[in-house]
Order: C-alpha cells, then structure tokens, then sequence
DNA sequence: TTGAAAGCGCTACCAA
DNA sequence: TTGGTAGCGCTTTCAA
C-alpha cells in the first residue's frame, strides 16, 4: 500500500505537503496541488487511518451505543442506524458500534482505547446506568431519549408531550368530551415509564384539562379479550360517541380488531388516534389518524449535533434538549364526525 | 491518558514487556507479570487503538457492509446486526458500518485506510456489484447470501432449497396431491429473483416432482382483492383439499385473511404452510406451520468464519458455502388432516 | 526472561 | 508558499 511517503516523493514535493493537502489546513499554490493529487490518484493513495489517529489524536469514528433488546422497536431501530451511518459520512466520520451486553464499560472501552471522538447513544432511559459513565468521559456525547437527570447533557428525542396534546386537540375538535388513552404494554410500560411514557400521558393530561375533555386510562392488554374487556370498560364510562388514543403500536392493531369484534364502526360509533411512537413510514398501512415521528430527522439532527461538537473547538460541553415534533396524519373517515353531545 | 511508557516505568519493567503482557506473544515471569498488570490497572490502561493499529497493521475491526434499503426485512436485520458485534467482541474485534449508499467504493475506502481486517457483507444478491470488488481487496470478507457467481468466496446463507422442500414434504405427508406456491412479492422478486427465491422455488418443485405432487404457481399479490382472485383461481385448479405454500411474510397474513373471506377454514378446508424467510422468532405469533430461520446462527457463524480467517494465518481464501438448516415448527391445526383423495 | 531501539505513516510545529 | 523533522504510542526485531 502507498504511503504520503510515496506520494510525496512522486509528486516531488515534501510529505508535509501532501498532509496538508488532504486537509486544506494552510494554502497550497493551486500547481502543487495538483502535482499532489495526480500523484495521489496514479498511486490510488489512502492515508492510514490508524496513522492518522495516532498523529492527530482523532480517529474520525463515532461510536454507536445500540440497546442490546431490540424485540421493541426493532424495526424502526435499523432505520436509525442506517441514517446516522449515512449521515455520519458526510461529516467524514465513520460509525463504530457499541454493543449494551458490554455495558457501560463498553463505552469507556472505546473511549478509552481512542477508538472513537464521541458517542451518541440511543434508547436512552430515564435512569440510565450509561449516563453516570458518559458524563465522566473525555469525549462529547449525544443522547436518543431523555434521562430524568439530563443537566449539562445533549439529548434529542421525539416530543411524546407535543404528540399526547396533539392527539387530544384533534378529538376535541370533532366534538369528543372524553377520550381512552390505551397504555403502552406492560413490558415498555416497566421499561420506560419514567421516560417518553410519562411525557405522552402529560400531554394528554393537560391537554385535556385545557379543553375541558375527560381522560380514561386503559391498561395496555396484549390479548384481544383483554383489549374487548378494556374497551366495553371504557364504552361504559364514556357519554356520547367513545374516542381512544392508542399510542402503542402492538396495540392498534389489537385495538381495531376489539372494536370491530364489539360492532363499533370507526368513524362513525367510535373514533380512533393513534401515536406511532417509533417510525411513522413503518404504519403508514394503518387506516388511522396517527402521529408519528421522522426517524430520519432525529437521526439526521442527532449526527449534526455530535459533528458540531467534535468540529467545532469552542462552544463545549452545552446542555441542549432537542425536541423533534410530531407529524400528523389525519385520516377523516376514522374520526366520528356527529358525536353525541 | 497513560500510556504504555507509563506503565512501564511504574511497574519499573520496558516498554516491550508490557506489550508482551498484553499480546502474550513471549513468555514473561509470573513476577514482573503482575507488577504489569498492577501497574495497568492502578493507572487505569487501555492502549491506544491507532497506535496499535499502526505498529501491528491490524485494527481489531471488522467492516460490516448493511443495506442501503431496508424496508423489507428490517426488523430481522436488527437482530443480525447486534448478534454480530457481540459475537465479534468475543474474539477482541469491533465492528465498523459500511453503508451501501458509499456503494462499492465504501468498501474500497475502508480497507484501503486500513480501518478494518475483514468485511462482512449482508444481504448480498445474485448478481452484486460487490463481489467484484471484494475479489479484489487484500482482506478476507464473508458474504451472507449467495451470489450467483462465487468461487473462491466465502459464503453462509440459509438453505432456502431445503426449506422449500421441507414445506412440500410436510403437505405431502398430510395427504395432499396438489400445493399452490405463493410468490414472493413482485417487489422481492425483481430484487432477489436470481438468488434465494429460485432457490426456493427449486427445493418446491425438486420435492413436488419426487413426491408425485403438483405444483402451482400464484403470483405474490400485494392486495387483498389480488390475493382472493388468486386464491380462487388456485382452488379451481385443485383437486382435494387444497394446499398453499407462502414464503414472503408480507403475503401471510394476506392469503389468511383471503381464505377466510372465502370461507374456508384453516386446518380443515385448507392447508397452509409458510416460510419466514428471515426471522422465525419475530413471526411466531403466526399460527401456521413455518419453516424459518434462526438468525443468530447466521450470525454467528459469519462472525466465527471471519474470525478464523483473520487469525489463522494459514488456510487463506478457501471457497465455503455454508446453509444453515431450516427450523419446522408444526402447527397441527393448520394442516388438513383428511384431504379427499 | 528481559531491554533497547527502530520503525509503523501521519500531523503539525518551527523555519525558511 | 513550502520543507525539515520531531513526535504520536505501540509492536517487534535484535541483543543480552
């Protein structure tokens, strides 16, 4: 393999030369340059990633915390990944992933072996054990999730509160004076209840306080019995024509098929919103009026603030919360139009 | 960051024999080996990843090429890609992403700045433009599917003829004479017609020929209206209870939701047996017999063929392909247990 | 069983 | 606008 050695020597010009060549980081008369770069393409010339490192002190490699059970959300997962590697690439940076089984030992590992200039880490919780360990670490990282003690961090999240608030203005709007909110499964419920889950439910909450509405709360079955039950529940404590909020995708589908199993038409006897929590292109399937997120965005945005950092030498170590906003889609025909007042 | 240098000093040993502690490549004394390793720890060492590279010209890292498009299969990816960098953390390796949007060029980059050993190339069709490429580069890669052209290359797959045969024994067994295979959808076909589907197709029609039964073939519709004109047109067709085969996950739960609109009941009417062709645990839900995969094995074994390559300096680019055997899960209901003769 | 020292290929400082 | 050169932190040969 070539060397700038080679490169140099080629090119007639000495190997500091070349470096600065590649990086552009003092003038060079456009005639050497172009020595420089004939000779560079003649010898199909890379520069030595690990040589580079070593001399500058910065490989050009993110590292990607990936959470470790993807059995939730794993769909949506890879469409994050593929963007921010993409993404990453514009920047010149390269994506390294970190394993959760290594725990957060993983990421002091790789922080530690130099291997990366900063991390971004996803499915970030509430109380994350990798947080403590990031915040000691010498290198910039950005969060995917909000923790509950997120002070002097860079988080970006999708905002659940905006979402929650949204889903209810929209079935205030057609004249529902009380709506079901549909909790997430019990498996995410344990998991991130002190997370996006709390913030979904606040913004409906308050929501729904602001427009006069009444919220029930409905467990988050994953039986289609015990969906009906929650439902027939809720018909029985709702006046006028029922309105649900489903925000967990393993529920909409057990939602739709519960109603239709009780002989509710949609948009008609019932209206339905849901909040499509992780990918909105995913369940575009879904004849329902959905909230959704671009993954893409928060992955984009999510590059771009770690690529700041680590370019940008002033401006350090900023708390910044990122709140992506949701998107709606609204489909007419499943929203009642002629609720009973 | 402490550095090597560090080390040794503290430990008062040289700056070789801390490498050699770490590398293990000569022997050292149980003595000065552990005034090395406390010395280690007391300053908390980890060596430096580009340096290391540099002086050993080795990374420690396996480039990991994902697909640009992952809109189908994206949810059993995730789980490749996670079992992947834990098992490549076994053997002391990190995985770097390739994005395909780079396309060929990305793994020329990556292996020419000597960031990565090895490559691992997911999702590789007939005819890809990879495979060219990868002939070429001066380190061992490992392909996950099989193209069309590839000796000399390294490659592990699941064995879709075998599943397809498995599928037709298993209805032949039941009793009946005549199966309908469903298409993949056109979308899948365009992309994969010259690698698994046919594989597939050959197994059906291998095991149809020697079982004496007829086969079929229904165009894989993408709509429910579409799937019912087929489903008819194959009962037409039929003599007996009548039997399909549906491989592609997307027209699963479409041909079970045509059968019912026609009446007919699973098990009793009709006999279906589905392929998954890429994750059995993600469809278990499904309640028909399937033949799928399990993906950490893939996984896995990708990891460990890389992993031999690149330590074991002998036996260098050996052609293997290697199937992964399909997995039956038998759901009694759903087969026909007294087709008609 | 251990040490000394010469690089690995690049960056960046100091001069010119 | 360019060249010379001293490292960056590790591995590995050569000697002892």
């Amino acid at each position: 393999m070539p060397t700038s050695k080679d490169v140099a020597r080629l090119a007639g010009v000495s190997q500091s030369t070349v470096s600065y060549v590649m990086s552009g980081r003092r003038p060079i008369s456009e005639k050497t340059r172009k020595r420089v770069e004939d000779a560079m393409a003649q010898l199909a010339f890379q520069p030595n990633a690990g040589a580079r490192a070593l001399a500058s002190r910065r490989s050009q490699v993110i590292g990607l915390a990936i959470p470790f059970v993807p059995d939730l959300h794993r769909g949506s997962m890879m469409g994050f990944i593929s963007v921010i590697a993409t993404t990453a690439r514009q920047s010149d940076y390269d994506i390294l992933l970190v394993t959760d089984d290594e725990g957060p030992a993983g990421l002091e590992r790789v922080v530690g072996q130099q291997l990366v200039d900063g991390l971004i880490i996803m499915q970030v919780e509430g109380d994350d054990a990798r947080v403590p360990v990031i915040r000691n670490l010498p290198v910039p990282s950005v969060l995917i999730g909000i923790p509950d003690r997120h002070e002097g961090l860079q988080c970006i999240d999708a905002d659940f509160e905006l979402a929650g608030q949204l889903c209810v203005e929209e079935l205030a709007q057609v004249g529902h004076e009380t709506v079901t909110l549909v909790n997430w499964q019990d498996a995410v419920v344990r998991r991130h209840a002190m997370n996006y889950v709390k913030r979904f439910h606040r913004g409906v909450d308050r929501a729904a306080a602001a427009a006069g509405l009444k919220v029930l709360h409905a467990p988050g079955r994953i039986t289609i019995s015990g969906m009906e039950k929650a439902v027939a529940k809720a018909l029985e404590q709702t006046k006028g024509i029922p309105a649900f909020i489903a925000p967990d995708a393993a529920n909409q589908d057990l939602l739709v098929e519960a109603l239709n199993n009780l002989g509710l038409v949609l948009g008609k006897d019932v209206s339905v919103v849901v909040n499509c929590s992780d990918s909105l292109a995913e369940r575009q399937h879904i004849p329902l009026t959905t909230i959704g997120f671009e993954p893409d965005e928060v992955s984009r945005r999510v590059v771009n603030m770690i690529v700041r950092d680590l370019t940008d030498p002033t401006s350090r170590p900023h708390e910044a919360v990122e709140l992506v906003r949701p998107v709606l889609k609204r489909r007419k025909s499943t929203l009642s139009q002629r609720p009973k007042r």
